[in-house]
DNA sequence: ATAAAAACAGTAATCATTACTATTTTGGGG
DNA sequence: CCCCAAAATAGTAATGATTACTGTTTTTAT
């Protein structure tokens, strides 16, 4: 097991104690209040080499703004248009990733993302 | 058919004549030689109505673009992280978005990235 | 033909992200 | 334990893709 900084430990605690796809500036507020003066450029900085590294994904679905996600077990991402949350769904296999690998593309990394309305705003309006 | 403008129209004919998955500015360059005087705002306008519309798809692959992709029948992008090209696999169903329906999640639209390495760099390198 | 609405060109502003710099922390020998 | 080089950090400045704005032109409906 490696040995991070402690700001990178915190970043990971705090990315894989929610599940709502936060961005930057949200965990940054969130990492804030256990280390004060961290700075928006060391979280910019940690998820980008967490990213890389394939420990946590990164999420985009058009809202200007980058999304993470510390869960990468195979899953869809549902952007529900009207209330904007971005709902799990769990897959049992990653098909689509099969179906690259099939087809001569070597696959570390696939992001799924559905848009539309979800089950709770679908009812209540 | 709707009647649009002859800058929409050109917008949305370079689009569909090429598999590139495009940025706003190269379709913007584009389209600057059918129209010269055509501004960029336009471009982005006309991209965002099209995209809302379902006419057209909007892609983050993560390099900081806004791709578009003239081709709205089910496929998968794979991403290559060697040559930077998007590379289509159609898909027979799209059966990510059965899977979302299934689940309570009325979708219109849905988009898959897969990230890795595609079969032209793997053999070349 | 005319007026209201929509789209346009051109330009200015925004702001999420990246780059930069000086300082601090870390890890490995000796 | 001490030294030094490499890596990470805080704080701030810069970037640049995208959006917003404004005055003008085009379209649409009556």
């Amino acid at each position: 097991m490696k040995h991070y900084s402690k700001q990178r430990e915190t970043i990971l605690e705090v990315l894989r104690s929610t599940d709502t796809h936060p961005t930057a500036n949200w965990i940054y507020s969130e990492v804030k209040q256990k280390i004060p003066n961290i700075s928006l450029g060391t979280v910019y900085r940690n998820l980008s080499a967490l990213t890389a590294s394939g420990e946590i994904l990164s999420l985009n679905v058009g809202d200007g703004f980058e999304h993470f996600d510390g869960d990468i077990s195979p899953h869809l991402h549902l952007h529900c248009k009207t209330c904007g949350n971005i709902h799990d769904l769990k897959l049992k296999r990653d098909v689509i990733s099969d179906l690259a690998e099939e087809n001569g593309f070597k696959t570390d990394t696939s992001i799924y993302v559905a848009y539309g309305i979800c089950k709770n705003c679908k009812t209540n309006n």
